[in-house]
DNA sequence: CATTAACTACGAAACTTTTCGTAAGAGTGT
DNA sequence: ACACTCTTACGAAAAGTTTCGTAGTTAATG
């Protein structure tokens, strides 16, 4: 049974993993021009990210095609959890609350977010008792 | 005008500044000793450490007595600020509400910390009137 | 005043991450 | 078959981070 670590995507992995979640599987070409919207980047530098991302199985790919097609290998939520806690712990000193108190104070939450939050609020208590 | 750039410490840069923040201004044997609770860590490791993060402004040091005493030149509430913003962009394209909901998910924030945050969210409401 | 202990300074090795140049394969058109 | 283009593979340079050994300084102690 293969073991399952935890991903620790860099901050270039993250990048491109943000690319392929907001994308859809994509060919080294689509990613890189999606790159070098945000900043200059060599096409091979893409490529090797892509490639050693394939290897610690950030990616999978799909290698029918001439041009292979790359897909992120985990899903967004876990990754957010992940960095999540890693932040909770080395700077909030593993308080949430102040970490909601600062996201929400250095925020504009519309309308409707502070609606949807509120109520997630309310349904912890509720399922507290 | 001397420049203010964003602090972007390092990991184990921000490992160094939690022991600052919590224990106040310490000397290298103290920082170290901190350290090597959790890892061993040898003394002129932390204390080069300490002396790069001089060189960077991360902490300002008194140089009286024998022994330099270290003190955190960044206030945590900056630091987490600055890496919450990161975050929220790299790894929740922006969206403060999906960060907050899943850090109230994932954690379990007593009765007292969901008080505080529901008034906070109160205060943002009426504000926006 | 020599020895030892507690420090600082600093270069450089070890590691990690990012960038890129070059080679080679595969498909296309002449 | 040849040249041209698009693509992958891969080694290795470049850049950034972390760790540590060694040398030198200061202060205290016999």
């Amino acid at each position: 049974m293969a073991k399952k670590l935890t991903p620790r995507p860099t901050d270039s992995e993250l990048e491109i993993l943000r690319i392929l979640w907001e994308n859809g599987a994509s060919t080294v070409k689509a990613v890189n021009e999606k790159l070098n919207e945000k900043k200059e980047s060599g096409y091979t530098t893409t490529l090797k990210m892509l490639q050693i991302m394939y290897e610690k199985n950030l990616v999978v790919r799909d290698e029918n095609e001439r041009s292979h097609v790359y897909k992120a290998a985990i899903k967004q939520d876990e990754i957010q959890k992940v960095l999540l806690d890693k932040l909770l712990t080395t700077a909030f000193s593993g308080s949430a609350a102040n970490l909601v108190m600062q996201a929400l104070g250095n925020s504009q939450p519309s309308k409707e977010e502070l609606k949807k939050i509120k109520e997630l609020l309310n349904q912890i208590e509720r399922d507290r008792k």
